[in-house]
DNA sequence: AAGTTGTCCAACCGCATGATG
DNA sequence: ACATCATGCGGTTGGACAACT
């Protein structure tokens, strides 16, 4: 029954490869060509087992492997195939001729992950990043708590505190219409219950704080009598007015493209779209249309309208924002300068 | 100069899948 | 049908090296 086994591997050799044996690896290759892994390393003289050989020969010896870093080209290309593809090495690698799936995997890993962690990216939804540490960053980073009872400051805020948790709050939603709002919700609503109405979900929510003896330091001040509109309101029409639109508005300059897209998603914004995201520039191959192809009926038929491309998003938080000096470069500047990378 | 910490990447490990006897 | 093998894939590790203190 079934194959009878073939070698004993238990004293095989382990760790780096030597000259000699990369050597005798190419040139039992060369001669013979590979064969079947498990037998060659016999063959060649190699105490070693076929799967070493084959990684050694797949991811170093093969003589189409591309030397040197990774492109700007490449990076991207990666970036795109990964927002399509998942962890799909193997896959992302035959788009990039010489690279092999190891090689893309630690790139990813050590560089690119990095990258869009820095930008406030989830490298593995590239989508803008949910995570509670970081919204904390975003939070401390805009000067504000998130608790009020250790904040004393924060009972007696101001109209430009809520300002802030209001463009957070809505930054976020836009950022992810789904499950972002009820996550932001739960960090940011406590602090404006406590600011607009003198109560705080913290209270409610938290089992520490429940029957606890805990005095409410709320004056009673409710300081949402102060504006006409709901804070809601507020933000939303002032938010974008103060970027993109309004610096369109006063410069009457002809709009690029790019930003036109994001033009529109402002005229969609009532509904939490955002536009979808092009695929920018990148090295085409038949492999990639595909994807792309693919990725974008997808686009069509998926609930969540937010695209998870990374040179979109960079583009609509950065570029337009060096024309145009909106509220995105502030909040930009602060998150990469300041807020570290969860790991 | 020495020790510590961080980064990079080659290589390994375990698992899944398809092929083979 | 089943056991085993061969291969490929993705996650993880560990060592070499660099940067920092």
């Amino acid at each position: 029954m079934g194959r009878s086994p073939c070698s004993n591997e238990s004293n095989v050799k382990k760790g780096p490869w030597t000259p000699e044996e990369d050597e005798k690896l190419m040139d039992y290759i060369s001669k013979h060509g590979r064969g079947t892994w498990r037998t060659l390393p016999k063959h060649a003289g190699l105490n070693r087992n076929g799967k070493s050989c084959r990684l050694r020969w797949e991811n170093y010896l093969r003589p189409d492997i591309k030397r040197g870093k990774l492109t700007e080209e490449e990076e991207q290309l990666i970036i795109n195939l990964h927002s399509v593809l998942g962890n799909k090495w193997s896959k992302i690698a035959t788009s990039l001729p010489g690279r092999t799936d190891n090689e893309i995997k630690n790139y990813w890993n050590t560089t690119i992950r990095k990258k869009l962690l820095h930008m406030g990216i989830d490298p593995d939804t590239h989508r803008p990043r949910t995570d509670l540490n970081h919204l904390m960053n975003l939070s401390q980073l805009l000067g504000m708590s998130m608790n009020p009872w250790t904040n004393p400051t924060g009972l007696q805020a101001d109209v430009t505190q809520l300002a802030k948790l209001q463009v957070l709050q809505n930054m976020l939603q836009l950022m992810n219409n789904t499950s972002l709002i009820s996550m932001s919700n739960q960090i940011l609503n406590p602090a404006l219950d406590t600011f607009l109405n003198g109560t705080n979900t913290f209270q409610a929510r938290d089992p520490m704080f429940r029957g606890s003896e805990y005095p409410n330091p709320t004056t009673g001040n409710n300081i949402a009598d102060l504006f006409s509109q709901t804070p809601s309101d507020y933000s939303q029409q002032n938010f974008f007015k103060s970027g993109i639109e309004k610096e369109n508005e006063t410069n009457h300059q002809e709009v690029p493209s790019d930003t036109q897209n994001i033009n529109t998603s402002q005229q969609n914004q009532a509904e939490n779209l955002l536009p979808p995201l092009v695929v920018a520039s990148c090295p085409r191959t038949t492999t990639f249309d595909k994807m792309e192809s693919n990725y974008n009926a997808a686009q069509k038929s998926t609930e969540s309208p937010f695209s998870t491309n990374f040179e979109a998003w960079e583009k609509f938080l950065i570029e337009d924002d060096e024309a145009s000096g909106s509220y995105w470069k502030e909040i930009l500047d602060l998150t990469s300068t300041s807020a570290s990378p969860v790991s």
